[in-house]
DNA sequence: CGGATCGTGACACGACCATGACATGGCGCG
DNA sequence: CGCGCCATGTCATGGTCGTGTCACGATCCG
């Protein structure tokens, strides 16, 4: 079964980590911590619900457990150890994997796709940028001017490439039309604008996102 | 207490009817037979023995009951009144959820997976949104782009995926289309339409889903 | 030092969106 | 079959904010 989940899961895109006891889990657990836990009872040494209270003991990370069909007493004692959901045996991998986003939203680590770049961080699906936590209000030509340099960091994006990108509609305005799109995009991502850090000026040739 | 438990799992997506008493109940129970009873011995009036008994003799509705710590002979007394499962006080929300899906579970009433957030729950099974446990009236529309929206929480979507997701049959109107409908939504699953929570406006991308 | 290049701030026009009203059409109900 | 309600698409309006432009100052380079 675990090796059944396991090829399952990972089809659909999840990474997925399996061991044979809780005694590898908990030893995996400390050294790589995963988004989810799913843990079955059914163990040979130290039993499920030790394994869920030590889990949670030593952090937060959500934990689906598989019980036996109709075995009220482990659910309950499954829930009080800890577990934030249960699924019961024998288990479809569509609903188990059901369960694991509904718990990831739970408590809200939605694996979302997320660019880090020192104390910035850009979340493309869901055009948010946020700087040390805190959101950035960036206008829709400053967000795509930015997505469009940090796309390929460290290469230098001429001003004629950027009006092509950016402004969609073929535009044949004044270049210095970016300058003034950057300089907003700085005063709002940048803590000195006088010497920028994310949106670097490459002097006769355009601009450059950086660090590398 | 009532008022906790009734809060507590209004607020995990359950529709919850809370009375004072048996009376009430039995009364309450031929208008609005519900999924399962959750049902005190300490009531005001005729005893909560009596109440199981009369609720069992009208049908097959499953039955909770809350005890006092350690009390066995209301445990024994309360299962042969007919009670499916039994809860001692003081009661923790989560426990008492975990028996309510047990005993659910049990006679086959499983509700389909909901999910959460904040203050409104979507049933993707049943096609149902509540608001703090209030059911919200829907349009198909409203309801098709609330479903397209948040199944891919904190991700925007533009006008134009949503015209081709919601509106199925290949669609070349207005765009500003998306706007109106948007505007419908939020008229009713929001508190606030002014300051938007589950569905934000992305000026010059789309719409997203929230919260993040 | 002079010219080219870029940063900075101000400002006015216009894009974009929320909001409400209205016409249409479909569907249920009598 | 007729009536009425509700959902839906369209339009007009108003307000907010983004955006393009310009002028001036700073900076860099030959």
């Amino acid at each position: 079964m675990r090796e059944g989940l396991e090829l399952a899961l990972s089809r659909h895109g999840h990474r997925v980590r399996a061991v044979e006891s809780g005694e590898q889990g908990l030893e995996r657990l400390r050294a790589d911590p995963p988004d989810v836990v799913v843990l079955d009872l059914m163990l040979p040494g130290i039993d499920g619900f030790e394994v869920c209270r030590r889990i949670r003991a030593a952090g937060d990370v959500p934990i689906i457990m598989l019980t036996a069909r109709g075995d009220d007493f482990d659910v309950v004692a499954g829930l009080e150890a800890g577990a934030d959901d249960y699924v019961v045996k024998p288990v479809q991998p569509r609903v188990l994997e059901a369960r694991m986003r509904a718990v990831l939203r739970r408590v809200g680590r939605e694996q979302a796709e997320l660019e880090r770049y020192r104390d910035l961080t850009i979340d493309r699906a869901g055009l948010v940028v946020t700087k040390r936590g805190e959101p950035v209000g960036l206008a829709p030509t400053e967000l795509r001017m930015l997505l469009e340099l940090s796309g390929t960091p460290g290469r230098v994006h001429s001003r004629q490439q950027l009006l092509e990108s950016v402004w969609e509609h073929g535009y044949f305005g004044d270049s210095r039309l970016v300058d003034a799109c950057v300089q907003r995009l700085r005063a709002k991502i940048e803590d000195d604008s006088a010497a920028p850090v994310y949106v670097q000026t490459v002097r006769g040739f355009g601009y450059r996102f950086g660090p590398v």
